[in-house]
DNA sequence: TGGTAAACGAGACGGTACGTCAGGTCTTTCA
DNA sequence: TGAAAGACCTGACGTACCGTCTCGTTTACCA
């Protein structure tokens, strides 16, 4: 009766990375916030975990992939996605997102750290399964809209989150600008405008 | 007098860089191009220039200014607008433009260079003198759409560039899809709707 | 048969070693050949020897008392004593033994091996025992040597052999030259004197 | 008149070590002698001359050379050979010399040091130019005894070099046996037999 | 024949040292 | 005398073995 178990796959001894994983995630993150990914360095973070250098390197080859667990493994980068009921809700809501994610110290860090290597190294592959499972997520946002008759049923919801991510990181880690109030409204106007919104009140409440 | 010569400002006597600048600028490019921003070393520049590494510590705090000394030397990030008669087809021509520097092998390094870092450093300084350099070229093109009334007088030129740049570096870097024929018309239609433009020609006068 | 007597000691329940005994001491010997003596490790006995790191630390605790097993193990270091019927027959038998011990790939390792540490570390023991147990086996001859009048009765055995075994170690091992045919009767010669053997054949018989 | 200086090539810009060298030699005989070669490390050595360890690794590829170079500065090899008017008189102060070389607390680790790699590896290069070295400083010794008559002209040298240092090196640092007061006498007596030296007394004046 | 204790395999771990690379600084040389 | 060269210190890299430990799994004796 020794290996059955419950069902939890983590359970047993999956070995899925070392006893200190917890330590050392923390660890990877504070450095990360605090001193950018470029000065984080493995040296470090084994020290401030209280494990062996070597320890780290036996799970993971280099900077990158750790930093990769340590991200996946907090939940720093979960995206929630509002059902506001209008697809400009919905897509302020997901501005505001990306706004707070891109100022929030806890999380501009990531972003930029995602930048660094211009998705050129083996951190590129975190910011690519990232967006790809945000836009995941992001879909039915456009499938409800499509449904309302918010939305062309062929229109690309791919482009509109692009248009929208890309203006707010644009603006604000390549232009360093502030992004000041009414920013996230003015996006998303632009993107869908106004007058597509409200030339068919009636399909809200179908 | 080493320099002699004519008027160029870089050429006279005021020592403002090494005598070897030429061939620092060109091993910092190529190895660039060869390595990318973070495996671009000093030390590697210095021996491919065939110069000790001081003498570029003497001109250049570090690599960041280093490099953009390199790039401003060069002209791969000179911007160039074009005149098409219509706003639509200036954006095309600007958002094919922005395409070409992503995708071209010279100059999408050093835009993923920009990245690096996530304006966090001193490269920074190239990314934001450069973007606001390229708007204030930029300008005119809007100047010439209110004139011929294709854009609001109010309308903001920044937040139009930034969600059709956006959306381009968007996809190519931190996406990284390819850039298919007809995105860059997509783009420019979703920012600036087709039916305005066209559908009500009689606003051109007003 | 070195361990006289009945029953192998090794054979009996007595649990003096792992299982795979003879294949860690062949892996030891192999690596010793192959690497030398510094850079012999644990890590690759096992490896090689098919058997975890941890079996051999668990019967020996460094390698010197590893190799000092399989030294014994093996019979590369046995001795053969010849009777000549001479002194001078006996020693340069000797000498020649020693001079293959040192020349000999296989026992070459082994000899400079001994070396190593100096006398310091635990392999020294190895080195002691190597040649107090051939001054036992060779204690005999002298008595012979007695025996027959060639040889006072006062005489310094160990003297005798350490000038021999001396100069072939010095010669071979530390001056690192080579030793030529005849160097083995100079020596036996040097230290017991051609004219002392011959000068007075009568002693034999008394 | 800066560089013609006085003729010693060490003086000017010889660059033929690092500039702590004489810290770094101290350093490396201190480490040698309490802990032995095999513990000598090279990050302790730069540790405790004040150096980093890359300047070490830029003078010495290794531990070895770098033992070698300290060895040669320090004058702890280095040989006196008296003269003594005899043969036997001269070969006791030699004798007496390995002795003392192999028992003195700071010579003795050097030449357990010698041994160590069996004169495989790069240290072996020390031992061979020291006992090289030192023959060719002890040869004078032997045109004396020649000249004095002690000695046949076709005697060779080495050899009785190699019975008296083999024996000496052979006892104390292989079978690790005290040297007794008398050993020196015995060795020497056993190469050069006293009735030899006694037989011709003549000769000295000659 | 089935229980049990020794031996074993697997593999993670903290640790020391390795030898290397690059970043910057400081000192010396030289034109 | 100021630019260049070269030696230097610092910090981190990624690797190899060290010797230890835990935890399950054989193996083989023997009861």
């Amino acid at each position: 009766m020794r290996g059955h178990s419950t069902g939890n796959p983590q359970e047993r001894g999956t070995s899925r990375g070392p006893r200190a994983a917890e330590r050392i995630y923390e660890a990877t993150l504070e450095l990360l916030a605090e001193r950018g990914y470029q000065d984080l360095t493995v040296e470090a973070v084994a020290e401030r975990a209280g494990v062996n250098k070597t320890t780290i390197y036996r799970w993971w080859p280099s900077k990158a992939p750790l930093l990769r667990s340590a991200l996946l493994h907090s939940r720093v980068l979960d995206v929630e996605i509002a059902d506001t009921g209008s697809l400009r809700g919905d897509l302020v809501a997901l501005a505001g997102q990306m706004v707070r994610m891109v100022s929030d110290q806890r999380t501009s860090v990531v972003a930029r750290a995602m930048l660094s290597g211009g998705g050129q190294d083996e951190l590129a592959v975190v910011a690519r399964d990232f967006f790809a499972d945000r836009l995941e997520r992001e879909r039915p946002l456009f499938a409800r809209a499509v449904a309302r008759g918010e939305l062309a049923a062929d229109a690309d919801p791919v482009l509109l989150i692009d248009l929208i991510a890309g203006a707010v990181w644009m603006r604000a880690l390549l232009r360093q600008l502030p992004l000041e109030k009414g920013f996230v409204e003015s996006v998303v106007d632009a993107v869908v405008p106004p007058r597509l919104q409200e030339s068919d009140p009636s399909n809200r409440s179908s």
